[in-house]
DNA sequence: TTCAAAGTGTAACATTTGTTACACCTGAGA
DNA sequence: TCTCAGGTGTAACAAATGTTACACTTTGAA
């Protein structure tokens, strides 16, 4: 079995090559051209839908850390479940597909029949959701903290294990800044001046917490 | 039965005074005394706690809006429910009793057991979780956007169902100015240059949206 | 090695927001 | 009615961040 991306095995397991697959599950699959509107802001979402295969484009917020505007969604990958059963469920934003789409659509009732039948694919689906408020928790906190060494503060914090470990960065200062959701150049003059103050210190994409306490004095 | 909290009702469902109540259900009360530390950051969280009675502080994030910093939640309330079941499931703050405080812990594999075997404790379950992620996304929403009159426009537009309809807010400036995370006069200066351009109408608490698409032209 | 592209450091200036301070208004009680 | 506390409008200034621009460095492929 293909297995793409790590977080989402446990829906691409449910696939219909699976021989463990439920026989007497309900479900349709439903395919879409380039181009078509899948659903639209304020649809009812009741049915668990899961892209199969080609990508679409949402504006919903993503586990790479990107927020709003356009995204794009690659198979496999469920659409939205956490609206599934929230009790405004509605989708949040348009979804357009942005070349040949597949998406299996599982109605509610038939999902928590599969989860009540198999303990293992609701564990699986609870595990995602717990993963997805984590992830979003983490993703509020850094946001919620105001300044740009703050920020960086925080994220360095929860990278390096010890005070003095030195660990590489595989992400660039563009990449870095977007995370951060600031300006490339402030987040470089945020740096040099955390360095200049001795806080930390960087050697091309190797960075280590020099005072650990100052920087934790950062966080507000 | 007391209802406090119309979203924890499904939490407080589960009480042994409940003729409801599983009689075969495993789980331990633990009762602590005032300023006790419940749960240190990092511990291990392989059961759900439920606060049964009395107050405990912590640092997460809850519905109220409120980020990080010192948090009160009181009973009746899950603790951390969205770390049960994630990868990573450690608390993430500490978390400290504020007055007699009662806990109920039912282990993980009895939350599994109690799921399967009660369908609508697993929706009760699901829907908690799904709120809570629309709730963090909504509010992740909101953060991301950059400028002040930029997070007015989206609460205003959320808020104002049509063009043109008045509607009373029930916060007073110091907290929207709160809620949105910036200081009280730089709200001020918001909403009245956002008046001025003729984007909207104040009078009192009565907001009035006079021109919607200008407002989502700020939204960027 | 050479060269182009991507990445980085940094400066000058613009813009936004925060801070502080104070005057005014409004409404609930004495 | 008076009074006072909380809420609001706003101004002057400070601080942080964004914008633009450009030179330098690193990297990787020809």
């Amino acid at each position: 079995m293909k297995r793409i991306d790590p977080e989402w095995n446990h829906f691409h397991n449910i696939n219909e090559d699976d021989n463990d697959f439920p026989t007497d599950l309900k479900y349709t699959i439903r395919l879409y051209k380039k181009n078509e509107l899948i659903y639209r802001q304020g649809d009812l979402c009741d049915a668990l839908n899961i892209l199969m295969s080609g990508s679409v484009k949402t504006e919903m917020i993503t586990e790479s850390g990107n927020l709003m505007g356009i995204e794009i969604i690659k198979a496999p990958r469920p659409l939205a479940p956490a609206f599934l059963f929230s009790d405004n469920n509605r989708f949040p934003v348009d979804v357009t597909s942005l070349e040949e789409v597949e998406i299996l659509r599982i109605p509610k009732d038939e999902v928590i029949r599969l989860m009540t039948s198999r303990p293992d694919f609701m564990q699986q689906f609870l595990t995602h959701n717990a993963n997805r408020t984590q992830f979003l928790t983490n993703r509020l906190q850094l946001l919620s903290i105001k300044t740009i060494k703050g920020k960086i503060a925080h994220f360095l914090l929860e990278q390096a294990n010890e005070e003095g470990k030195t660990f590489t960065l595989n992400r660039n200062q563009t990449e870095l800044a977007d995370f951060f959701g600031v300006a490339r150049p402030s987040l470089a003059r945020s740096l040099s001046e955390m360095v200049q103050e001795g806080l930390i210190s960087i050697k091309n994409k190797e960075y280590t917490v020099l005072n650990a306490k100052g920087l934790r004095e950062l966080l507000v």
